[in-house]
Formats: structure tokens, sequence, C-alpha cells
DNA sequence: CTAACGATTCGCT
DNA sequence: GCGAATCGTTAGT
């Protein structure tokens, strides 16, 4: 299978891009471990007029620094002190978006992912939620900033499409005080998986 | 330098 | 369902 290319993470709508990476595989291949996993769950973060953004209307800090590179590169950060997220950096060079992977169906590398998460036998937890999905599949904060066209994180199309009716968009999760930004629904998972997380707000669109 | 705050998770009730 | 854990980042003194 194909990396996605370049031009795919060039995308200057946001929303467009956090949809159409659901169905796509990412991969991670650090010390000889391969795992990877279908994305079943994204939220959009817009670099202008979104104030749940890290980077919301050209902020800068060493830590946002990286959402002004063009898309294709990781932006991985640490929240709540433990957890590290992984994010796909998107649209051209100093725009400022970003797209965060929640959840993953896991594929490859099961073994592995187990282990780094201290669990006997997989459940529907292993990948469910952007901390534990970063800690099975190894992301951390040491890889923010890297190539996504390199060898140790990836993406790939293996051509999983779910069709409009299947994928349901809500608020983001955890972004309450981010005032009329927060409310925004760009959270959007794939309907009936077993993977992805909460059930809260339904709102179909 | 210091304090306040999370794009969360897990365990206990 | 609720609350604690936990520390890097940020903004303010």
């Amino acid at each position: 299978m194909k990396k996605l290319s370049s031009s795919f993470y060039l995308n200057e709508d946001v929303c467009d891009a956090a949809i159409k990476l659901l169905g796509k595989v990412l991969y991670t291949n650090f010390d000889g471990q391969k795992c990877s996993g279908i994305i079943v769950e994204t939220e959009a973060y817009a670099g202008y007029n979104d104030k749940a953004c890290h980077a919301n209307n050209g902020k800068r800090s060493p830590r946002t620094e990286i959402f002004y590179s063009a898309g294709g590169v990781s932006y991985v950060y640490i929240c709540y002190g433990i957890h590290h997220l992984f994010n796909v950096i998107t649209n051209k060079k100093n725009r400022a978006d970003a797209v965060l992977i929640r959840v993953l169906e896991p594929i490859d590398g099961i073994e592995t992912m187990l282990l780094r998460r201290n669990k006997l036998k997989i459940d529907n937890s292993l990948t469910k939620g952007p901390g534990s999905l970063a800690l099975a599949m190894g992301i951390s904060k040491k890889h923010n900033g890297i190539s996504l066209q390199g060898n140790e994180i990836w993406i790939e199309d293996h051509h999983i499409k779910y069709s409009q009716k299947d994928i349901i968009r809500t608020a983001r999760i955890g972004c309450e005080n981010s005032g009329a930004d927060g409310l925004r629904p760009w959270r959007y998972y794939v309907k009936n998986n077993a993977f992805v997380s909460g059930n809260r707000l339904q709102n179909l669109y």
C-alpha cells in the first residue's frame, strides 16, 4: 500500500481533512515494532477563528511552532502531564490547522500494543481515546514534528470508505471552555464502530 | 520564578 | 458517574 501523498496534507479545509482521514490506516514503526490501525475518530482544529486550537489566530509559543509548518508533519503534545496526544498538521505553511487522531481500530502489532498498554488481552479500550492510542502505538513527545513521509509514523490509504450516513459529527470533547468555537461539530467518528469512544451527543447533521 | 490549567484516563462508588 | 493523579506549558509577577 502507498503512503498518503504530501498533497493530501495540504488540504485547506481542516474539517474535510479530518473526515477523509477516517478509514485511513495509521502506522508506527519504532525499534522494529510495526503497529497499525484504522482511524475511526478524529477532531479538526483550525488555526484561525478556533479558540479551541492551541495555535489560534497566529498564536506563537515553543509548543505551537510546529503548527506553522506545511501539512504532513506530526504534532504531539502532553496533556494533563501524562498523556501524549497525536495530531496531524494540515493545510499550507503558516495556516496552523491540525487533526487530532482520537481512536484507532487496531490491525497489526496488537501484541506490542498490549505490552505498551500493560494489558493481557485485547478489548475495545486498547486504542480508544487519544492518550491510549498514542501509548499503544508508541508515539510520544519525542516524535513531535516528524514528517509523515518517513519510516517512523505514516498513513496509508487502504481504500476503506465509509458512507456519509455512517460518519457522525458532534462537538469536540474537552473543548467546552472555548466558547462558541467549542460547540462546533468538528468531531467525526464512524457509526457503530466498537472502538469509538463515548456515546454522548449524537447530533447527526 | 511561580501559579494555574488542561484536546485524559483509571479506579472506586 | 465522580474525582484524583500528574507535570509540561503558558501567562503573569
